[in-house]
DNA sequence: CCATCTTTGTCAATACTTGCACAAAAGCCT
DNA sequence: AGGCTTTTGTGCAAGTATTGACAAAGATGG
């Protein structure tokens, strides 16, 4: 398949999946799998994965299937996480020291290398071994570092105003906690973290 | 529109969107919105959101636009998140701990009532002022309450022997934090809160 | 009370996404 | 070595989703 073509969103949004299934796959000692299997474990169709993938290259073996560290290598330089990308946290309350003392991105080309807040009882304690800086010096640290990737983890109030901080700091990416609708210039990426939008989604298939 | 056809999945995913745009609104003072404000808001066609809509009836007026409180009782009835689905928590790690502090699904249709640990030394304690009953029970309440809705927070290696429990005592949606892939009977819905997953997502676009 | 303006709900056209089906490739077994 | 089996990568058809366009409904303002 051609490589140069666009590639669409949906596409892209499904190579994290895959990535999880490969990295359980291997946990679990295999070495080798096939878009059927990976199909069968997903819920998707085996051809959905096989075209997703054609829009990158050939992976696999005919006959063979796909070898799993080989495809997570893949697929991790494919989505630029075969890097570490610093990562900033705004906001020091009891998510950020879940994200902080758990690290769920180990390994998975994230690494957060700085903590803010703006509550002065806050600014030079530590959270999870981590100090807390004072968010008036986030503007700097950001240009100095060159981060491109910000968490929110302040309440909704304050989200859009630290959101609109970030992106004049020269953030590119930001995962918001905050389950408020924000706006952010069309260059910026934006992901909401909503667990209560991903219930209401479940609830009404309910009973 | 015909109000019998069977909805996309892709639309009830969006509903949750829409709600959460319509609370941003409301908490401005805002009483009346249009499909074009709230497609402005959230970078969708103003068309997309009346479509949407209109699998489920007829909730503005030509001419005027929408009434935002009606309308969130609308979107709350038709996602079943008019009521309030109790739910259980497995796993009383920090990121339980930060849920149930915060508690963010206040006023979105769900309360957390009951917490599991399988570690001796939790059981008994309690974690935000819940105490944390031991998970051999786990069963047994599900069973009892009729609980139909669990979050998963016990680390990646667990959660597969977790969720067969919690489908065997009938919960029937599973929002889960552990980054691994799961499998569920079909009849039993299932979704990530995949945070690595999401920012692997955007690092695609980054550079 | 009428003209003008706004905005909905829906149809139809366009655009996008998925899945079928199969040739080709590669391993396996006798 | 050759036939059998498996599984990939992809063209194409079928199925879904999104968007443009507009009639109809309702508000607004003189
Ligand atoms: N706790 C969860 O599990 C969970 C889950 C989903 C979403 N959320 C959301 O994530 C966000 C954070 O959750 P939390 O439990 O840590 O909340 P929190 O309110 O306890 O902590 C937020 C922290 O942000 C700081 N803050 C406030 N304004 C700030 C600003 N302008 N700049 C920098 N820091 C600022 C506060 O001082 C506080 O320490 C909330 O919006 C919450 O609704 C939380
Ligand atoms: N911390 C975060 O912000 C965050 C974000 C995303 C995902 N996650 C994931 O969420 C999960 C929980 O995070 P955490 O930081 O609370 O983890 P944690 O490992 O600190 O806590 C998990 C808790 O689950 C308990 N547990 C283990 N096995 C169990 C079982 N079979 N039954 C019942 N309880 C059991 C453990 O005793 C522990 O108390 C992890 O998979 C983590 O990767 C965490």
């Amino acid at each position: 398949m051609a490589r140069f073509e666009k590639v669409p969103d949906i596409v892209i949004g499904r190579l994290p999946v895959y990535l999880r299934a490969l990295t359980r796959l291997a946990s679990e000692g295999q070495e080798i799998t096939s878009s059927q299997q990976l199909g069968k474990m997903l819920g998707v169709s085996s051809a959905q994965i096989r075209k997703d993938l054609s829009y990158f290259g050939e992976f696999g073996k005919q006959g063979m299937g796909y070898n799993i560290a080989h495809l997570q290598e893949q697929l991790s330089a494919i989505l630029k996480v075969d890097r570490e990308w610093e990562v900033v946290v705004v906001g020091a309350g009891p998510l950020a020291e879940a994200l902080i003392r758990e690290d769920p991105f180990a390994g998975k080309g994230f690494r957060i290398v700085a903590l803010f807040d703006s509550r002065p009882e806050r600014i030079g304690q530590r959270l999870a071994g981590m100090e807390i800086l004072d968010s008036a010096q986030l503007p700097e640290v950001v240009r100095q570092r060159g981060l491109k990737v910000a968490i929110l983890a302040v309440p909704a109030a304050e989200a859009q105003q630290v959101a609109d901080t970030l992106v004049a700091a020269g953030i590119k990416a930001i995962l918001s906690y905050a389950s408020t609708t924000l706006s952010v210039p069309p260059e910026v990426r934006l992901q909401y973290n909503d667990a209560a939008a991903q219930l209401q989604r479940m609830a009404y298939y309910l009973q």
